[in-house]
DNA sequence: GAGTTTGAAACT
DNA sequence: CAGTTTCAAACTC
């Protein structure tokens, strides 16, 4: 799927974000941590192609696929052959999408962010013993460390 | 397929 | 921050 071009009329820039993303993304004072300006975001956000094979479809109903809920949108992709119910991750709700990626970043300025390592996540699991889907840790074929705050834990490295 | 359990994400 | 609620998926039956 090709990324929708929006032209700028002041600068004549061709973008695949809107003026208004932009001027979001550049006001982030949250994003400033990461050192980070629209240039940047642009390429860190930008969505990445994965046609409809690779697409693992959700099933949200209540988020309109627009939290972190969502693993299309968490994974930064176009829900596609989902079966979602009142589905705005989609490119024809392209501001109300991007309003929510900015939202997300400012709680949580991590995400959607490939670049940064995923080893620093911790899980907090109190009844599966990590061995279970549940455990972001054990679903990622990782091991849990120190930094998790999980009880029980049966997910421990080797040795 | 319906109902339950789970813990991340969101919220207060 | 910590505690609570919401959420969608994992899981169970």
């Amino acid at each position: 799927m090709d990324l929708k071009k929006v032209e700028d009329p002041r600068s004549g820039d061709v973008s695949p974000y809107t003026p208004f993303t932009k001027f979001c993304l550049n006001s982030l004072p949250s994003l400033s941590n990461f050192s980070i300006r629209a240039e940047e975001a642009e390429v860190i956000i930008k969505e990445e192609e994965k046609d409809d094979e690779t697409n693992i479809p959700c099933g949200c109903s209540r988020t309109k696929c627009l939290k972190l809920y969502c693993d299309c949108f968490s994974n930064n992709r176009y829900c596609m052959n989902c079966h979602c119910k009142n589905c705005k991750n989609k490119p024809e709700f392209e501001e109300l999408r991007d309003r929510a990626k900015i939202s997300t970043i400012e709680r949580n300025p991590a995400a959607f962010r490939q670049d940064i390592s995923p080893t620093y996540k911790a899980c907090h699991c109190k009844r599966s013993g990590c061995k279970k889907k549940y455990c972001e840790c054990y679903e990622a074929n990782r091991a849990c460390t120190a930094n998790c705050k999980c009880e029980g834990c049966k997910n421990l490295p080797v040795g």
